[in-house]
RNA sequence: GGCGCCGUAGCCAAGCUGGUAAGGCAGAGGACUGCAAAUCCUCGAUCCCCGGUUCGAGUCCGGGCGGCGCCUCCA
């Protein structure tokens, strides 16, 4: 069995082969730090996190870099209203997203490049495509990639270039350009730029990088010429990666990528996400509304990631359920008794189950969406097992609890679930002297008592589980 | 206009190379409990419509209807 991919570029699934056995190299296009990431933007990162942890998980060495884009007309256009330099107001953007993934469980990949801390290497870029003729300094100061160069422009979208509408959509300051449909490798700089210290000296002239370039040169240099996988959100494929692979492989002489895999779209209330429509949200906003995060992790990735997703607040309701289930189940698990002479039951055999059924779902094109299927399906088994059996062999429960850590740490729900659910040593110690009070009163029958703790103590988001072998308590969120 | 996706139980969502349908949430009844909570058991689908291929189609083909996305330096 062997990992299957739906490649862009082939518009089918292929059997994914690494360029080198047992590694993989992997670019994401990551976020313009101009302001806060929204979930829509959390859907592809998450998807992101699910390839990183995948590939670990199935035994690959992996290298993955996600760029951080801080200058383009928003970052600088940014920067000026905020009368900073642009750097200043990136990097808090930057920071924020960096916190909003780690609060989602994101693992933090092996670089995060910036576009400013490598225009050295773009202007090295670019003066190779002026000497193999792939570009031209326009009269404006700036530079462009002459598509016409590029045989193979437009695989990736399934363009006929012959079909676009030339000119259709040309800028009235673009007329600079050969070809309209030529793209911009520098920009002159304008006075805007300047203020936001968003202008660089190149030998053609003073200016800045233009967009696509920046993944071009970070994916070459911080991975190789050739990559593995490239991911990148669906809007993303059309001109933004068609024309990384033109300059790219332009410059190298090297084919730029194997596998390009493309997120679909987040809808919220089934509608495109904007702010004008009000449903628009953050991490960070769901975060203070009292939403755990585990949820907001598993809502947006409870679709396989080239389905259509539909965010809604009831959806994320519904999350919150279904991960508490999760966490109930690791409970019992970890509270269940041993004992050698204890009788078999079918754990490790559930446990194989999972496994298997696990990695045929990611398997298949990262289905997250079966793999969770496959999960709950593993609860609802193993719970049956467990019914009126409080003691089972170690090994049992091992193999229980093994395959259980073994999925999340792909799928990263239990994690995220016990980071958001941990509680002070104090808060712990006052609910345990309660619990201890509220025995003590259902010794005397005083049940009106004990149910006065029992709901005080749930104000406080604990909740109360009495047991045969006593009473405990869980953090409920 | 170009490219593409989707339409499966109240909601969300799987279903590979065709053989009468995973899982989550919500709901109903029951068991357990002082009451709860957790858990278990039981209960739910004309798979958008119409044709076609086939012994047999959610699953393939054709045609409709409906929804959505990308094509704009939006993941």
């Amino acid at each position: 069995m062997a990992l299957k991919l739906r490649n862009t570029m082939s518009r089918s699934m292929e059997t994914f082969e690494p360029l080198e056995p047992g590694r993989v190299l992997v670019y994401g296009c990551g976020p313009t730090v101009y302001d806060h990431a929204h979930i829509g933007n959390f859907r592809a990162f998450l998807f992101y996190d699910l390839v990183h942890r995948y590939l670990e998980w199935s035994g690959y060495e992996v290298r993955f870099v996600v760029n951080l884009t801080d200058v383009d007309d928003r970052t600088i256009r940014g920067a000026v209203a905020e009368g900073v330099g642009i750097a200043e107001h990136t990097g808090r953007f930057a920071e924020l997203f960096l916190a909003d993934s780690g609060a989602l469980g994101i693992r933090p990949v092996d670089a995060y490049p910036r576009a400013t801390e490598y225009v050295d290497r773009m202007v090295e870029f670019i003066t190779r495509l002026l000497d193999s003729g792939h570009a031209y300094v326009a009269e404006d100061g700036a530079v462009y990639y002459s598509i016409a160069r590029f045989a193979e422009y437009g695989r990736l979208k399934g363009i006929d270039l012959s079909t676009l509408r030339a000119g259709a959509r040309v800028a009235q300051d673009e007329y600079e350009k050969e070809d309209a449909r030529d793209f911009a490798l520098w920009k002159a700089a304008t006075d805007e730029d300047e203020r936001a210290g968003a202008a660089w000296d190149a030998p053609w002239g003073r200016g800045r990088p233009g967009w696509h370039l920046e993944c071009s040169v970070m994916s070459t240099t911080e991975l190789a010429d050739t990559i593995d996988l490239h991911l990148g959100g669906e809007d993303l494929v059309f001109p933004h990666h068609e024309n990384e692979i033109a300059q790219s492989e332009a410059a190298t002489g090297e084919p730029f990528v194997h596998y390009w895999l493309h997120v679909k779209h987040l809808l919220v209330d089934g509608r495109k996400m904007s702010k004008s429509l009000g449903n628009f949200f953050t991490v960070r906003e769901l975060v203070d509304q009292g939403f755990d995060p585990a949820s907001i992790r598993h809502q947006l990735i409870s679709a396989q990631y080239r389905k259509e997703l539909n965010f809604t607040l009831e959806g994320l309701e519904a999350s919150k359920n279904a991960i508490q289930r999760l966490v109930d189940f690791e409970s019992r698990l970890d509270a269940l008794s041993t004992d050698a002479e204890a009788a078999r039951t079918d754990l490790p055999t559930l446990a194989d189950d999972l496994l298997e059924e696990f990695r045929v779902a990611m398997d298949d094109d990262f289905n997250s969406a079966d793999a969770l299927a496959a999960l709950f399906t593993f609860v609802n088994r193993v719970n049956g097992a467990l019914d009126g059996r409080p003691t089972v062999r170690a090994g049992d429960r091992d193999a229980a609890l093994g395959a259980l850590g073994s999925v999340d740490a792909v799928l990263g729900l239990l994690e995220v679930a016990r980071a958001s659910r941990a509680i002070g040593d104090e808060l712990a110690a006052h609910v345990e002297e309660r619990i201890r009070a509220r025995a003590e009163a259902k010794r005397q029958r005083d049940f009106a008592a004990a149910d006065a703790i029992r709901d005080e103590l749930a104000e406080q988001g604990i909740v109360l589980e009495d047991g045969p072998d006593g009473t405990r308590w869980k953090v409920v969120r």
